[in-house]
DNA sequence: ATGGTCGCGCAGCGA
């Protein structure tokens, strides 16, 4: 089974074409999909439901907006903390059931600056997500999946010198996303490549960052011990950031063999 | 060269 993670950066017409020629190509069975920047009625369900992927979507418009696509079956959806306490205000998070596994798609938020407002709402949002796991947790497989906006080491940097007092790196993000770990997820990918640098899944736009390998690994794939045992491979696809009208995200897919 | 590019939506902000 074929897990993927992708911030689409929005599901533009261009970047529609793009992501159907990839799931032509990659044929994953489960993605989680991040930034749709889409309203719920606006998502092109359809679209994937003809390539054989029920879908749920969480979405406020113009922002965020999360979802899972899937071809093993999509139940129990969830939008949003389980939590119980009042709705997260942004559209960050979905979960459901695919072929056995707890599925959450989520959109980390940037923090924009460390200290800022939105870098309190960030730690705070880590926090909660770990409060969600906890309340919905249940039997079974769990997948933790999408762009965590933290780099967890620096080698998960094209320079750690660049980064110094910024926001992705600092030991309070860090430590958020090791509370994840702590709680029972590991991150697959790493543990595929232990000490292996240049390995990114988001390359800034600007000034030719993705042709000089100037990017960082900021999105995720979290298993639970019971799936993250049956990992078989992991892969970030560096090809779906190439031509013309990228994300400025690359997919990261895991093969897992699918839960007994 | 301390900027650069996108997306949204129509100015300028957020990433």
């Amino acid at each position: 089974m074929r897990i993927a993670t992708w911030n689409v950066n929005a599901l533009t017409v261009e970047r529609m074409d793009r992501i159907v020629g990839w799931l032509d190509i990659a044929q994953p069975d489960i993605v989680c999909l991040q930034e749709t920047k889409a309203s719920d009625t606006g998502f092109p369900a359809m679209v994937f439901h003809a390539r054989g992927y029920a879908s749920v979507h969480h979405g406020e418009g113009r922002w965020n907006g999360v979802a899972i696509l899937s071809r093993v079956g999509l139940d129990d959806p969830v939008s949003g903390f389980a939590d119980g306490e009042p709705p997260d205000d942004e559209a960050r998070l979905v979960t459901a059931t695919c072929g056995g596994v707890r599925v959450s798609s989520v959109y980390v938020p940037n923090g924009r600056a460390v200290g800022h407002e939105q870098f309190r709402y960030k730690l705070r949002w880590l926090a909660r997500l770990r409060s969600h796991l906890q309340a919905d947790a249940a039997p079974g497989p769990v997948a933790v999946c999408g762009d965590f906006n933290v780099a967890r080491d620096d080698i998960d940097l094209w320079s750690p010198a660049a980064f110094v007092g910024d926001t992705h790196v600092t030991p309070e993000e860090r430590a958020a996303v090791d509370e994840l770990e702590a709680y029972g997820l590991r991150d697959v990918f790493r543990e595929r490549y232990t000490g292996v640098g240049g390995l990114f899944s988001w390359w800034d736009y600007r000034a030719g960052n993705f042709p000089n390998h100037k990017g960082m690994r900021i999105d995720l794939v979290l298993m639970s011990s019971d799936l993250a045992d049956r990992v078989r491979w992991a892969l970030i696809d560096r090809n779906a950031r190439k031509g013309s009208k990228p994300s400025d995200h690359a997919p990261l897919f895991v093969d897992v063999d699918p839960p007994a």
